[in-house]
DNA sequence: ACTCTTGTTAAAAC
DNA sequence: GGTTTTAACAAGAG
């Protein structure tokens, strides 16, 4: 499930690995994963990638043709993996921790890069929700213009999130997962950030009161400025550009702990469903005085 | 064989 | 009508 720190890792990577990088052929195995475009061959096919950036959980490729862009997500399952000219080190492409790493391509392989130094880009997903899509500036700008701010940048305030919070008749997880209303955080970090902050998910966000709101404002930039140092989480299916798992895994406080003891109060984790989602909650930490 | 899971979007409901 | 909730998507795990 990558999320900001997650999609942020793979940016960085990939961007001291492809950067200047000539796309010489492509191979798309899954054309459901390119948004069924029949000319996704052939309009890359030659193109440059010049520079790699991010907004939420999506990554834009800037191409060298002008004003071309790659969009990607890489919803649950997807992950973009580098392998460089000559490798022959197996690169970790397993699908979950239990299965072992094997070589590039494999049957979830469903976009082959080819670029002009011989190395390849690999798009897997196993559950073909992700994809890779082409688009001009105006998609990119109009991809940008729904997602609300950074958590990591100056345009996130404490002051910002009290707006956005202000009025909403809803549970605070459920806006925590909207992209709309702050990019990036996903199931994972949405648990995470409302442990720290000590607030139960399942409050209602417009009752939150300036204090709370200050909490969650502090905890939803330290847990994922925390992720990102330590190359993110792998719960299920992420994985870096080289295959490897993220290290914030074993730092996760309740999330994918239902059952276990809380590390802060020793009380019981518990898991319930807010928002639609798998919550995980300190009953005794987070205690939910208004729901 | 059936249920559950994930992020996003589009449809449905409020 | 703007806001919130639910269904759908694919494929695998349990």
């Amino acid at each position: 499930m990558p999320e900001l720190p997650e999609v942020e890792t793979v940016r960085r990577q990939l961007k001291n690995k492809v950067i200047e990088l000539t796309i010489t052929d492509i191979e798309v195995r899954s054309w459901k994963s390119v948004k069924n475009d029949r000319y996704f061959v052939q309009k890359n096919v030659g193109q440059t990638i010049k520079d790699i950036n991010r907004a939420g959980k999506y990554l834009f490729f800037e191409l060298s043709r002008n004003e071309t862009f790659l969009i990607c997500h890489l919803r649950m399952t997807g992950r973009l993996i580098f392998v460089p000219a000559n490798s022959k080190e197996q690169i970790g492409g397993g699908h979950s921790l239990s299965h072992p790493p094997t070589s590039q391509p494999h049957e979830h392989t469903r976009i082959i890069f080819e670029f002009s130094d011989n190395s390849h880009l690999y798009f897997n997903d196993v559950r073909k929700f992700g994809y890779i899509k082409r688009a001009d500036k105006s998609d990119v700008t109009e991809q940008r213009s729904q997602l609300g701010p950074e958590p990591l940048t100056v345009d996130y305030t404490a002051e910002r999130l009290i707006d956005i919070l202000d009025d909403r008749n809803t549970s605070l997880k459920a806006v925590l997962l909207k992209q709309s209303d702050i990019a990036g955080i996903g199931n994972i970090y949405a648990d995470e950030a409302c442990w720290r902050a000590k607030l139960h998910p399942g409050m209602q966000a417009g009752e939150l009161v300036f204090d709370e709101i200050q909490r969650l404002y502090d905890a939803t930039q330290s847990v994922l400025a925390d992720s990102l140092a330590y190359g993110g989480t792998t719960f299920e299916d992420y994985a870096d550009t080289n295959g490897e798992h993220g290290n914030f895994t074993d730092r996760l406080a309740v999330f994918g702990r239902g059952g276990e003891e809380c590390p802060r109060c020793g009380h019981t984790i518990k898991k319930m469903r807010i928002a639609g989602r798998g919550t995980h909650v300190c009953p005794y930490c987070q205690p939910d005085n208004r729901a």
